[in-house]
DNA sequence: CCAACTTCTTTCGAAATCGAAGATAAAGCG
DNA sequence: CGCTTTATCTTCGATTTCGAAAGAAGTTGG
């Protein structure tokens, strides 16, 4: 249906449109900083850009004390990306433009365990709908990418062992999901699509640990500003041992799995055998901002857990900050007794300059990161 | 003494040149796939490195199929580098070629407990006796690295902290280092220089986590190929929390860290408490070789619990290898106990294809890696 | 308001890089 | 042994990039 035209970016117009595109440069002068490339090389590729309709030129920016620099921008009708996050219970899906800023993003109830093909299937019908109704007509699809709550292997596109997938194991996402298109498909791990949108709202931390603390436990980790992924499994903490008093099995067979203490899934069958009946877990959240002591206590632990596993990865890694996202995030005590736990144990010189915050990008961080990946792919 | 001079390299030679030396490329057409210049330019730059004496073309290599390469190394004549590595109570001292090769290395008794100058000054001493010996007339030294067993800042080449250097806390050494000379001075810790050396090893090997298991523990990050610092103090791992059933203080005023157990010096100090006394990890080693039980029985214990820890960091990191290096790494039971602990509590799919080894690169690791580190700053 | 300074952007000749085609050299194979 | 295949290295005209200089547009401060 619409488009399949590959971008007509040849070379180093392809470098500059990226950094336009991922917001790093606004203008020329930018991009030759940022690029490496000399002011009039620049100059001449961007007009090039201008000249296929790529890039516009918008007003001017603020100046820093001389001339005001041309600002910069990918133009709306250069493309558009159709980007998803799946849950356990419920997807975000949405359409961005070449430049990651949404157009529209979406909420809808979903069951993963439904399996792989009526849940991919329902993932595209949901994108052509939403390009039916909301994309400006004659703006191509370019790429199309989905975040799912298991771990993936980034070569092939393939969900590999996730404990929460059932009938998912080793099931080519991207392939059976990018099969009516000819673009790039893109599959990867919510968190670490959580971990790049959260990356572009810390242009100045070059090491970076995002947690995502919702029904799971992940964390997606950023280095040298970029994702690293390991051999497709980095970034899980969710079966590190942890030290209590009880003991309890976990799903992967081992005792005392972080995710069987600290993870919404636990929190919620905690509350439910202390007969408070919960959904999901924001429901957590509501009940601690209620004062209800069982779930700010709970709570408050599962914070100090997380905090002594985070205290051995950040004198390890030495990150500039940990930044705390997904459902349970919302809960002041997690955070408190997370800080708490981190600032007391790890070494001054790790904690030296540390910020812990909770998410800067909001409920949509993971559909940008998956905008920003999915940039990479499409631009080249 | 010998030169000061620059090198002459401009623009893309150096980027060439540091290919040849750092022993990634040995011909044209392999400097022109890694370099992702055109084979012509290649071989205009080439022709222009041979020109200034800095590339010599020795022989040809093995064909893989069609016509042999010319193989080009490095001049012996380009320059030299002073490296050394300190330890305790000994350095080791080093002059390498601009391919990173060791001309000479020596191991000598030191002590850093004397403090930053005498120490330094010792090693300038050290380095200007090797070079009236061992360099070859009017080759020039390029640069000079060493080690220390301490974080350092890596932007101002200052230790800070160092729990096992007194009196040199946020002592100048990289300025004081290099006062007489005007030449590249590089400090880094002694675990990073480790992991650098052995990266070269591991070509393969994209994440790599390099153990230093000595009379300290300390452990150097590789990620992409490159060294992670994080903001200087990336690696540490000596004061994470272990499990265990008694209860100790660590100097650094936490409970029960892993140096206070598995350490080097935390062996020998419990080895003397037995009444059995030793001068250096090593002894440890030579203990557990004769086959005597207390000794074995440790160092196996120090192995788990150094397993243990690892075991968060390879869920984490995801490496494809974990090398161990340091004295103590001669020490089987050390190694066996690190695997079986990892591979036991680790993910499935973290330790898939993990490789748990000891160092390929032996006693001189360290150096090599700061000749490596070291021309990067040279080269450019 | 004007002069001095910054910063952004373009112009244009010089230099570096590319890429296709050919020359060189060796391995594999009937 | 001579052919084909594979790989390395060089030549040369076309293209891209660079860098210095100048023009454009603003800010700052007397």
């Amino acid at each position: 249906m619409s488009g399949k035209e590959r971008l007509p970016v040849r070379g180093a117009q392809g470098d500059l449109l990226r950094l336009v595109a991922g917001g790093q440069a606004e203008s020329r002068a930018e991009l030759a900083r940022l690029s490496g490339l000399a002011a009039s090389s620049v100059s001449l590729r961007v007009e090039e850009l201008i000249g296929s309709g790529l890039l516009v030129e918008e007003g001017s920016g603020s100046s820093r004390g001389g001339r005001r620099p041309r600002r910069l921008r990918v133009s709306p009708s250069a493309g558009l990306l159709a980007v998803a996050d799946l849950g356990g219970r419920h997807a975000r899906l949405g359409l961005l433009d070449l430049s990651g800023s949404p157009l529209v993003v979406e909420e809808r109830p979903c069951d993963i365990a439904l399996g792989p093909e009526a849940t991919l299937d329902w993932i595209a019908a949901s994108f052509e709908e939403l390009l039916a109704t909301h994309a400006p007509p004659g703006v191509p699809l370019r790429g199309i990418a989905t975040g799912v709550p298991g771990p993936v292997d980034p070569a092939t596109g393939r969900v590999v062992s996730p404990s929460r997938m059932p009938g998912w194991n080793n099931f080519p996402v991207a392939e059976h999901l990018g099969a009516h298109y000819d673009l790039p498909v893109l599959v990867e791990n919510d968190a670490n699509l959580l971990a790049v949108g959260e990356a572009r709202a810390w242009p100045d931390a070059e090491t970076l640990m995002v947690l995502k603390a919702g029904s799971g436990i992940g964390c997606g980790v950023i280095v040298n500003g970029s994702l690293h992924r390991g051999r497709g499994a980095a970034g899980d903490i969710s079966h590190v041992r942890v030290r209590t008093d009880s003991s309890v099995t976990c799903s992967c067979g081992h005792l005392d799995c972080l995710e069987a203490y600290a993870s919404g899934a636990a929190l919620m069958s905690v509350l439910a055998e202390q007969g408070i009946a919960v959904g999901r877990p924001s429901d957590v959240v509501a009940l601690v901002d209620d004062g209800i002591p069982e779930a700010t206590a709970l709570v408050r632990n599962a914070g100090r857990l997380i905090g002594e596993v985070l205290t051995v990865l950040v004198n390890f890694l030495n990150p500039d900050a940990i930044v705390v996202g997904g459902s349970l995030s919302r809960a002041e005590p997690l955070i408190s007794a997370i800080r708490a736990a981190v600032y007391e144990r790890c070494l001054p010189l790790a904690t030296r300059d540390l910020e812990i915050a909770v998410s800067r990008s909001g409920p949509d961080a993971a559909l940008l990161g998956a905008g920003t990946l999915l940039l990479d792919a499409v631009l080249r």
